[in-house]
DNA sequence: GCGTGTTTATAACGTAAGTTAAAAACTGAT
DNA sequence: ATCAGTTTTTAACTTACGTTATAAACACGC
């Protein structure tokens, strides 16, 4: 992306990353809207004593760095957690087509809404909901949007995701997230093994989530 | 309201409610987006064993409803805390007006970007912080808020919620509410009386809600 | 195959917050 | 002022989850 290329190139461009790579560091002022083709990252915050919260896991299609639609730096870091690969917009050019094209924006406000249904779903776990119960929904979350998206048919999905990571998103430990996963694969609910979940049980996976509600 | 009302009546109405009523109930499609002008409001969720998660706390010139302008239902049921005062704006209306005036559709981006910000801050409040900074940080929080709003000047802002209330939005018991405002009374941080809550030591509040970093 | 670093598993123990219950303090209506 | 209903306080006890530590299982470069 040198100095030499045009306007027109800088509108849309492709990037990648390996994983574990930091893609948009917060305080940053990218001004470009990022869209995840391939691979998992996740948006995630840092306390001041040094935990770790995850806000969203991302998959392929999803939109990091929505808050430059308004904002002007970023607020939120964005890391892969796979290899990826992503394009981006400039948000400027976003807004022109929006200006052309104002039934444009609305996907927006849609976007926008959805994510923060998401959030507040995960509000209500992390506010009123035990560990199994949480742990069972995160998957049952991801096993829905795969299947949506096409990278997932049965009842496999790819679980890239470290005890860790599933703790900071969880709002719990890795030593109880290990203790939670055990309790389910003794129930013969599930399987994790060699990067790929099984859900061998789904009625009893969805009575544990309670997934009849939102 | 009856039957009779002209079209041009029904774009913008005002209403008001006594304390605890339902003003949005879930399932419902009043297609109506509502900005609270007086009092207090809440937005919560029931989970189906029966607790409470509230996902906002809704101040005099707020918005309930925003999923109105991408959904045909609630689901978000909004109730009154204290005696509200509100007016409501028909979607469509407003979609009326954001056709002639596309800079418009940006505001509800915005606004919608902030309420996302706003719940993904809670979740890094549920998530990895104890009640004691919970509380500190909610109650830091309404002070600003209610500060912007010219609601509130010095160290005291009115506090019309209940312990049962604000261990819903903390994701912990009544109980244990109580004995966290105990503790911060006993610090000589704070105080409520008569619905009325004072900050007493505002650095001290401050640095046990860790208030330095979102 | 071997060594190094990372991730997961398990155990023993600690604690913040939940549960239950009962008394005390409010609140508002009459 | 009195009463009924609600909210808060406090105490005793329980529990889900955190902490710390160590071993086992993987992953991967040489």
């Amino acid at each position: 992306m040198g100095a030499s290329l045009g306007e027109g190139e800088r509108r849309k461009t492709a990037g990648s990353a390996l994983a574990r790579q930091q893609i948009l560091r917060p305080g940053e002022a990218s001004g470009r809207v990022i869209v995840l083709r391939q691979g998992w990252a996740l948006r995630s915050a840092i306390t001041s004593d040094g935990r770790r919260q995850v806000l969203s896991i991302l998959l392929p299609g999803d939109i990091a760095g929505g808050e430059f639609l308004m904002r002007d730096k970023v607020r939120v870091p964005v890391q892969s957690l796979t290899p990826v690969e992503y394009c981006s917009f400039d948000v400027t050019y976003l807004k022109e087509i929006a200006g052309e094209n104002p039934a444009f924006i609305w996907t927006f406000v849609d976007l926008c809404l959805s994510s923060k249904e998401a959030s507040e779903a995960r509000l209500i776990d992390l506010g009123r909901r035990n560990a199994e119960q949480r742990l069972a929904r995160l998957i049952l979350d991801l096993h829905r949007r795969l299947r949506e998206k096409g990278l997932s048919n049965g009842a496999t999905i790819p679980f890239p995701l470290r005890q860790q990571t599933v703790a900071d998103a969880l709002g719990l430990t890795q030593v109880h997230v290990s203790r939670v996963i055990r309790s389910l694969r003794q129930s013969r609910i599930l399987q994790i093994r060699s990067g790929q979940l099984t859900i061998l049980d789904m009625d009893a996976l969805m009575a544990t989530a309670e997934f009849y509600e939102t």
